[in-house]
DNA sequence: ATGACTGCAAAGCCTTTGCACGCAA
DNA sequence: TTGCGTGCAAAGGCTTTGCAGTCAT
């Protein structure tokens, strides 16, 4: 689903990318700002959908290229929402993250967000032998709805 | 890599498996035992390289067939360790588990355990608006070995 | 005996790769 | 001008499904 679009994250992504060396090309930019657009979990084909839909089409093997190297940036955070499916979330420069409770039957994303659950984390990471750079918590379950 | 096994979760699985109504298969049967043998994250296809090694072949359809089954009565716990492959691990009946730290170079995998990290996710886990099941907490990172 | 279980091969599906063309710098 | 970026189609790789034979009960 679509949100606001996160104009900030947008000049920020094709900040760090030129930086990187990459080039300003029409697919990666295109997939940065439908990116802009979404706070939470979206799929490869998604985007493709909604670039489609705003008539700038893109490649699919673009989508994917261009996921990729936002993901090896570290602008972008992948994960497994629905089964063999990756989902992809910007991530906050400032670090401000949330994490999702995922419905079994109806694919249902719910997010959330908790403090102390973070700090537990932070904890957790410098105790382990790990240049730990990112963590993700999947809570799974039954939405109200489908838990009836 | 095969630990010890763990012949309580073997037998509670085939008890559980009994109790659902299903057939105690040659094919099924062979991959709880095999399963037996994992503390840590395995995935179908190792399982049915041990499987052969053990010279107890199981067809590859056969051992997706009874991992589903296991995940649906809550007796394994599916996730996705490397991109795009699902490992599975054991559930204890008692409730006791760990996470993992995973190196983005590599692929190892170092689990560990923390309290105070399992009461936050309690909690959250009631607060959310879900019938939470079960949960999971993946740290991404760079291994010792691959952070030099 | 009967329906669940199994294995093999084929199909599915998301994702990646090969390759020729186009475009940013 | 140079070689990175892009799109299309084909290939990959894990997982699932169809189907006929087998086995548990």
């Amino acid at each position: 689903m679509a949100t606001a679009r996160d104009t900030a994250w947008e000049e920020h992504a094709l900040e760090m990318l030129g930086e990187a060396g990459y080039r300003r090309g029409g697919a990666r930019t295109a997939v940065v700002e439908a990116l802009a657009h979404h706070d939470c979990a979206v799929t490869a084909l998604e985007l493709e959908e909604d670039l489609r839909r705003d008539e700038a089409p893109v490649g699919r093997a673009s989508i994917y290229r261009a996921l990729e190297r936002l993901e090896e940036l570290g602008l972008l955070q992948r994960f497994e929402a629905a089964r063999g499916i990756a989902s992809y979330e910007r991530v906050n420069p400032s670090g401000h993250h949330h994490h999702h409770a995922i419905c079994r039957r109806c694919g249902r994303i719910e997010p959330f967000e908790d403090r102390s659950l973070e700090r537990a984390i932070e904890r957790v990471s410098a105790a382990v032998p790990f240049e730990i750079a990112e963590h993700d918590v999947t809570l799974r379950g039954l939405c109200k709805s489908c838990a009836d």
